[in-house]
DNA sequence: ATCGCCGTTGGACAGGATAG
DNA sequence: CTATCCTGTCCAACGGCGAT
């Protein structure tokens, strides 16, 4: 199989300005021209298994664990901002949560005091004391902590699998792409072609009228 | 005590979508 | 076409905490 892209610079989505540099930071996918950088549907899965497995926030044993490799904890814990559905991941630290589960309560939660941005609710106000988080972690184990015997036999995929699996789905997508490309390049085409038609349709008919004149 | 690492969080900045 | 708002991503400062 011929790789799907050869060499990757720059990302297709800030092309110009002053992010158009490559900091260790950036996800590796910033920089590949997918079309929606960062995460796939089978990484998230993949981190939410690895959250439950570990719990909220240990992000240098999902490291060690290989299962998401090239992602930073930085990256592992922006995603997990966005299943939570809330900026501030301290209340859940250490706990076995599906994330899923948090981020669909908060995805109902409505106010004049719920402040959003890119759909997760962030804070407002002052920051929480320790103890303040501490209770909280204590509630959120009491009402959403899975049991230990599920969470002790989650299987993460092996980091062969993980690749494997990751550039499945990436040829899947670039094949999909493909065909709409296609597809949109064809009704181009017979637009122009249309076009074209009725162009030469009327010069005729103009000549036609120039000449009897 | 202090040093360095790690995780958290408010904000900056990019492109995209949409209304007028 | 332009202004404005929205979305996605990461920076950078800060605080906590363990090691020395």
């Amino acid at each position: 199989m011929t790789p799907i892209i050869e060499e990757t610079k720059k990302p297709q989505s800030m092309p110009t300005g002053p992010r158009n540099v490559l900091r260790s930071n950036d996800s590796a996918s910033l920089w590949n021209c997918t079309l929606s950088p960062g995460w796939s549907r089978e990484e998230c899965d993949i981190l939410r298994k690895a959250l439950m497995k570990y719990g909220i926030g240990n992000w240098a044993q999902i490291i060690a664990s290989n299962c998401l490799p090239g992602k930073t904890n930085a990256q592992m814990n922006l995603q997990l901002q966005r299943m939570l559905g809330q900026q501030s991941t301290a209340e859940f630290a250490g706990l076995h949560v599906d994330p899923l589960v948090i981020g669909e309560k908060n995805s109902k939660i409505q106010g004049p005091n719920i402040k959003r941005k890119n759909n997760c609710i962030v804070n407002t106000g002052s920051r929480p004391s320790r103890e303040e988080i501490k209770r909280r972690i204590q509630k959120n184990k009491e009402l959403y902590e899975i049991p230990e015997e599920e969470w002790s036999n989650i299987v993460l995929p092996k980091p062969e699998d993980v690749g494997i699996t990751t550039l499945n789905a990436k040829y899947e997508e670039l094949r999909r792409l493909q065909d709409e490309l296609a597809n949109v390049q064809a009704q181009i085409t017979e637009i122009r072609n249309k076009k074209r038609e009725k162009v030469f349709v009327l010069k005729k008919y103009i000549y036609i009228y120039v000449y009897n004149f």
